[in-house]
DNA sequence: TTAGTTAGTTCAGCGCACTTACATATCCGC
DNA sequence: GCGGATATGTAAGTGCGCTGAACTAACTAA
């Protein structure tokens, strides 16, 4: 009798399990397979994957008569026995539209394919457009999207800025004066493809898992911009929070001392790391730069620590402008946090700044119909 | 076309699914609905679950036949039509055997059945055995634990101190001088019978989350005893952490001011939130007693903002002696959490003790034995 | 008594992946 | 240069688990 572990596995079973599920779960066994290592042989899935060389043929059969792979010949190399056909993910056979909408001023969107290659860009002004008005924004940059492309669309990906609950509405957002607004319904109604909407940062941290040359441990996103916030991949998948507030971590008090902020408290994460303010403040007159970064980043550590320490973090992120947080301020933030949590926390850990920089957002919502509709991520 | 999300499904897909799975996690289903819900009719498991009543009834019979349900006859109240045979959980079908090592001085353990009722204990003296004698120890107890029920043993759960990886292997337990102990497998080639170790703040967490009334939203339950660890369930399922160290939050720094720690830190939370040492703070001649527990209550809540915020946690569950913890240190932790975080992630938090006591971490671990065994929590 | 309703079972059929068997295509040793 | 070894990929048949449709059982309402 060995011993075994419920690892991984939801401790409670979700749901009614047909078939056809099973199916589709093994089609994107073998999507997944040849997303992350490239090209393979059916015989090498089959390998890889437990399934038998029979059932990849047929998996892989269905799918490239839908497209999503190509046979590409015989490899270089030579070996006995018959030499395998690869077949490897045709990257531009389907595209997805990303939606970024999370810039104050702007809301920008790509194509981008299925490697997340972004393969066109567009953008539009909000100019103060709120409520009703910037849904429509949204629907014509979506419209405006689908046009320039002319393979099959997926489905449109959106990061958008405020708390989304897990149907693609949007609970609040300040900026946009949108509350229980049905973001996802109006997008799908409207263009007649599937629609993922989620929080801004927790698509940035989709993008930064799957594009971001990260490992399997537990990922954290910060962004910061005009405000702070975070997005987490826990286990491999997502984590929303009771709420779906997870992330939330702008307003968490550091300095009880500190300024006054918007948010009717005193001295918020964001009160020193919101990229005007702090902009502001290096700027100032016989400011010294590096020290106040240096001084934000080692408060940003003491928020982080705790964190790190109760989830075993494996990397954190840090995706904003570049000029303020890669430098004096990621390595303040890097040290306090090892200074702060035992090494058992802190070894496994790698604090960085974003690989993927303005396009997080678009790829990660791009991500989030990949893992939706393909289950690719 | 509706909108659709990807909520709380792993990004990647795990593993080959065989139709026996699909059957396993079927029974789960079922298994599930009738240790939550109580006992329901055949139509009624086929209504709430999806499935149709042919296949309800084939599962019902196997488990019939297994001893883990019972017929109960029809239900008192009178309605139209043929009236229905209840089935319901038989708790004391099978017993599972719990283990808590984290207690230093003795081993204690429990048979459990199916209802998380704990039905007979025994425990055993450390007296300071360590490495192999204390494996020996907790082979005894739990032989000794089997011998105490005459129902089949459903498996043996243990909560262990120190870092556990997911084989059931003990990587680190200073107290008990255990460095890459296989206690799982030891365990299981002794005994015969399936084996799940998890850290004890873990098994703590399963055991609240299951049988202690909270809720389906993140839980962290903090156990305060010799030293200090959490244990986390979010979306479901225990998280483990990157190096399986998640919830090791004992030796976050509070206060960099503070007393020497043994980790050669200064001022970790363990330095103030540990037993021995708060109790003894508490009894000095002159202190004030509440005042002291209010302030390493405040300081737990600055620990614990940050990961509220991070996580949107719908509860958290202290542990651990209730004289120390249920009082003023409890409020001004609750207190400092809400101060330090917004209305979104505090309004949908609790912050309580345990509801099941000295038992948690027994009850846990059978727990775990019912999640791998029979997929129920 | 008859009609209507609900519970649970029987039976044929379907989808999916598996096993077994075979055709195909290369290398290797003689 | 040719059979044997080795490996890839396809074809046919099997078994498992679920489903839909039809059936029996047991009760209420009129």
């Amino acid at each position: 009798m060995t011993p075994h572990t419920p690892v991984g596995r939801p401790l409670r079973p979700r749901g009614k399990l047909l078939q056809e599920d099973a199916r589709r779960h093994h089609r994107s066994l073998l999507l997944q397979q040849l997303f992350r290592d490239g090209p393979a042989s059916r015989a090498d899935l089959a390998r890889s994957s437990g399934l038998t060389r029979v059932t990849v043929s047929d998996l892989v059969g269905e799918m490239l008569a839908e497209g999503f792979l190509a046979e590409l010949g015989a490899p270089a190399e030579t070996r006995v026995g018959k030499p395998p056909t690869l077949v490897g993910l045709a990257p531009d056979s389907h595209h997805i539209i990303g939606l970024d909408l999370s810039e104050t001023d702007r809301m920008s969107g790509a194509v981008v394919n299925l490697a997340g290659t972004v393969r066109a860009r567009h953008e539009v002004h909000v100019d103060g457009a709120e409520g009703e008005q910037a849904v429509e924004l949204v629907l014509g940059l979506a419209a405006e999207l689908m046009a320039m492309t002319d393979r099959p669309v997926l489905g449109v990906g959106v990061g958008s800025p405020g708390v989304v609950d897990a149907t693609g509405t949007v609970v609040d957002a300040p900026n946009l004066a949108w509350t229980d607004t049905p973001l996802a319904e109006r997008l799908a109604r409207a263009l007649d493809v599937p629609v993922f909407v989620a929080n801004d940062a927790n698509t940035a941290v989709l993008g930064e898992h799957t594009f971001g040359e990260s490992g399997d441990g537990g990922l954290m996103v910060l962004r910061v911009g005009t405000g702070v916030g975070a997005g987490l991949v826990l286990g491999g998948s997502l984590l929303h929070g009771h709420l779906g507030a997870a992330g939330e971590i702008g307003h968490v008090v550091v300095d009880p001392a500190g300024e006054r902020c918007a948010c009717s408290r005193t001295g918020c994460l964001e009160t020193l790391l919101a990229a005007p303010r702090l902009r502001r403040r290096v700027a100032e007159p016989g400011a010294d730069g590096p020290a106040v970064l240096a001084e934000v980043g080692t408060r940003l550590g003491e928020v982080l620590a705790p964190v790190v320490a109760a989830l075993n973090l494996h990397e954190i992120v840090l995706s904003g402008p570049a000029e303020l947080l890669d430098g004096p301020l990621l390595d303040a933030t890097d040290r306090t946090i090892r200074e702060r949590t035992m090494p058992i926390s802190s070894t496994g850990l790698a604090v960085r700044t974003s690989k993927l920089g303005e396009d997080v957002v678009v790829v990660g919502a791009a991500v989030l119909v990949l893992a939706g509709e393909l289950g690719v991520s």
